[in-house]
RNA sequence: CGGGGCGUAGCGCAGCCUGGUAGCGCAUCUGCUUUGGGAGCAGAGGGCCGGAGGUUCAAAUCCUCUCGCCCCGACCA
């Protein structure tokens, strides 16, 4: 591709909308530009990106036995509703209506449609397993879509989805997807962790996330330096420690005046005590009914492990008049001294040898101290509702913990049959009796890896493409398009390696030598091959190593050569 | 949806408080010079100051409403 006829604008100056890395440099190198919040136009250098990553994401699907399929984007309400989600997946799903008034969603993701269309088609154990992937454009509708292809509202994703007879068989499918995906990751030059994740939305009963550690990762997970333990921090269970130390009250309750302190902060320092004697209470609605947690105020709630606790739908925390309501003083008072009986009170289990603590008082500027389980407050329900800390040991090895941020760029999950059993998607065993298809779905997010790349490859210059998934293999640079000799020299290398299947962009653009070497920083072509005055002088071209800035000199004649080995 | 911020030339911004000629840098176009790390000089073009309403002799500037975008929270690839 000749530089001076490719739809290439790059940017000099970063847009004020970007506020991360991988957003600004996908902008600045002309790979993408933004229509609308969450919207993004891919131009020609990013869409190359893409298609490599693609390109590897098919080998390895293939590999592991899956097979290409394309589903509808527009997906009929009625199979919403068979499967239940209709109701339940929220404001992500867009719904339209057609001309004749009837209601489709816009696919956010496509287990209804691959197993309506598996159900009408499969009949007998001996048909399994089946593998299905496609890559496609999913819409969903973020309630705030930000990082540009970090998180779009309609963005490109591999999906799959996996039909056995049974756990056993599902087992080894998700085996084999596990494998793949560490490969696909691999191969395009991430530093990642699979790590145990939460299920989430889509349903099931395990799950893994492929993360991409990076600072501006939006999840943060647990890894034990010892073991190979990692998981999603909503997921780690923390170990509480099986020591009995004593806990009769040696303090009376005591109410004490607390003037405006309501956060930990303030009510801490204020009374002179330590947070970890202090017991927050956090009012929440679980589908909408009013519940209690308790926590030690140095801890953070872990609201997928309540909600998992509590079998709830959704978990959110309660407004202002509803704290008001159910304690009966305004937000940073609450406590669990005399609440009403029925309401539902979860305390985290580290909460359970805690003696003479203290918490709000249900009522404006005033706390108690000295508060204990069984004389001053029934004791309540305890259970693991807190995020991991560092301070905690490994749930498997009690080795140190370790917090990171990542990216989640694929998801697995053992779907089992939540939805071959909504959706009446059977099949005959051996035995003639019918059985529910029990599945696993498997995500990949194309744009979101490309992004999570330049999150970890990138340098002051811009992007640093690992080579399986640049846009092009090497940029040559003639320095003076005015220079016959200059010009001959970079048309025969880079016919040359065209000819040998080189991806290679020849920048003949007029203009100066600093402006094709920046743009060529920029935009993270691996190999540059420089043709400038050494080829007057010596016969030589440079070809420098972007990720190292390592350059070396080669004959004219050995660069295609040279070059080629070096990719 | 709650909280915060921003909409002025393609991009980055100033001007707004204190109303009165719309400005700077980069980019673009023309010419000359330059040609190994985002050139220099000279000239040119480009704006319904996000939109609507209001106040005023006069609005980018003040007021009201609205739309869009970004950031923080709940969602997820």
């Amino acid at each position: 591709m000749r530089y001076s006829r490719f739809f290439l604008p790059t940017l000099k100056e970063v847009p004020a909308e970007a506020e991360i890395i991988s957003h600004k440099l996908l902008l600045r190198a002309g790979m993408i530009r933004k229509l609308a919040s969450g919207l993004y136009s891919y131009l020609p250098l990013g869409l190359r990106s893409l298609r490599k990553i693609e390109g590897i994401i098919r080998e390895e699907m293939n590999r592991a036995g899956a097979q290409e399929v394309l589903l509808p984007l527009v997906q009929p309400a009625e199979l919403w509703q068979e499967s239940g989600r209709w109701d339940r997946y929220g404001k992500e799903l867009l719904r339209l209506k057609d001309r004749h008034q009837r209601a489709y969603g816009l696919g956010p993701t496509h287990e209804e449609v691959i197993t309506d269309l598996i159900r009408g088609e499969v009949r007998s154990y001996r048909d399994f397993p089946i593998n299905l992937y496609q890559i496609q454009t999913k819409f969903r509708d973020e309630i705030r879509p930000r990082f540009g292809l970090m998180r779009g509202r309609e963005f490109i994703m591999k999906d799959a989805y996996s039909f056995d007879v049974d756990d056993e068989a599902l087992e080894e499918t998700y085996q084999a997807m596990y494998q793949a995906y560490c490969r696909i990751f691999e191969r395009c030059g991430l530093n990642f962790r699979p790590v145990e994740a939460d299920t989430g939305s889509i349903g099931g009963h395990a799950s893994h996330e492929f993360m991409v550690l990076a600072d501006t990762g939006e999840d943060q997970i647990a890894c034990c330096t010892s073991c190979d333990y990692a998981a999603n921090v909503e997921l780690a269970p923390v170990i509480h420690p099986s020591d009995h130390p004593d806990v009769r009250p040696s303090k009376p309750m005591t109410k004490v005046n607390t003037p405006g302190r309501r956060s930990v902060k303030e009510v801490t320092e204020f009374l002179g005590i330590s947070d970890t004697c202090l017991v927050k209470t956090l009012i929440l609605l679980a589908d909408g009914r009013p519940v209690v947690a308790l926590l030690k105020g140095n801890h953070e709630l872990n609201d997928v492990k309540l909600r998992r606790f509590l079998g709830a739908e959704d978990l959110e925390l309660a407004d202002s008049d509803t704290v008001r309501r159910i304690t009966g003083a305004p937000v940073g008072f609450a406590g669990p001294v005399g609440l009403s009986g029925g309401l539902k009170i979860i305390a985290d289990q580290d909460l359970f040898d805690l003696k003479d603590f203290v918490t709000g008082a249900n009522e404006v500027d005033a706390h108690y101290t000295g508060v204990n389980w069984g004389r001053d407050v029934p004791r309540p329900e305890f259970a693991d509702i807190r995020v991991i800390t560092e301070k905690d040991p490994c749930p498997r090895c009690k080795g140190k913990i370790e917090l990171k941020r990542g990216i989640e760029v694929g998801h697995i999950f053992k779907l089992g049959t939540k939805y071959s059993e909504a959706m009446g998607a059977t099949f005959l065993d051996a035995n003639g009796r019918k059985r529910p298809i029990v599945m696993g779905c498997y995500g990949i997010g194309v744009g979101r890896t490309l992004a999570a790349a330049i999150e970890q490859n990138h340098d002051e210059n811009g992007i640093i493409f690992p080579a399986p998934i640049a846009p092009f293999e090497v940029i040559i640079s003639l320095v003076n398009v005015t220079d016959t000799v200059m010009v001959e020299a970079a048309e025969d290398i880079y016919n040359g390696l065209m000819a040998q299947g080189v991806e290679t962009l020849l920048d003949d653009r007029k203009e100066r030598p600093g402006v094709k070497f920046k743009d060529a920083d920029l935009i993270g072509i691996p190999l540059r091959i420089t043709v400038g005055k050494r080829l007057k002088e010596t016969n030589e071209v440079e070809i420098r190593d972007r990720a190292t800035g390592k350059t070396i000199l080669v004959q004219r004649d050995r660069a295609v050569k040279r070059a080629s080995e070096m990719l």
